[in-house]
DNA sequence: ACCTATTTGTCCGTATGTATG
DNA sequence: CCATACATACGGACAAATAGG
């Protein structure tokens, strides 16, 4: 699992890690049944706090994308292979709103006030 | 214009209130040469506080959706329509995520990540 | 050229909540 | 759980640009 992370970045840590591990499974890198390392490790090896590597992982929990058992560590759940489905068509539309000189943001506001 | 806010959501008065404003654009139901209501008159209308619906209308102009002056008000550009072409294909990706169980915030969070 | 009303821009401060380590 | 830092929201006051008479 490679996911790389800004500490100079305005977004909070534990959002870009959730982010990096959703992309990865987005983009089957990272498929169902795969372990994630124990947050301990994550930690260690992104030079970022355990509580911060926690709360990521519990955001994609309750998203449904893993599964947390106490002393089994994260498993990745079939759901990874559903987002995978939405990763051309994410694509595509990424593509266009760049065209029209569209940020990350406004397209993402865009996309989360259409779910209303 | 019609724009609703939730006090209580987890989102911030001044996001919803650009939100709100970039739908109606990207519908069409806020037209290029449109004059927004005056900060004030809606932040009273909204009951809430000047600086906040400026923080909003600044968001808007640093995006290209507005323009706006001293004395002047904001004015709705030309970008409202180009935006107005890239709402369908967004309500389909949304349509399709939904049937996936995938949540606003999941979905968002894979288009901006997309973007990189 | 002058004055005035309108509207945003910027600064002060304060309170509250949340993110982070 | 705790301390620090930051974001949000509100309130007030004045400055600066604009438009029109």
């Amino acid at each position: 699992m490679l996911v790389t992370i800004d500490p100079g970045s305005e977004e909070p840590l534990f959002e870009q890690l959730a982010a990096g591990i959703r992309r990865e499974a987005a983009t089957g890198q990272l498929r169902p049944g795969e372990r994630l390392p124990t947050a301990r490790e994550l930690a260690a090896s992104l030079g970022m706090n355990l509580h911060t590597v926690l709360r990521a992982y519990q955001d994609l929990r309750e998203e449904g994308l893993i599964d947390m058992r106490r002393g089994r560590g994260a498993v990745v759940t079939d759901a990874a292979a559903h987002w995978q489905s939405l990763s051309r068509e994410i694509d595509d539309l990424v593509e266009r709103a760049r065209a029209l000189g569209m940020s990350a943001d406004t397209l993402g506001s865009l996309v989360k006030e259409a779910f209303r």
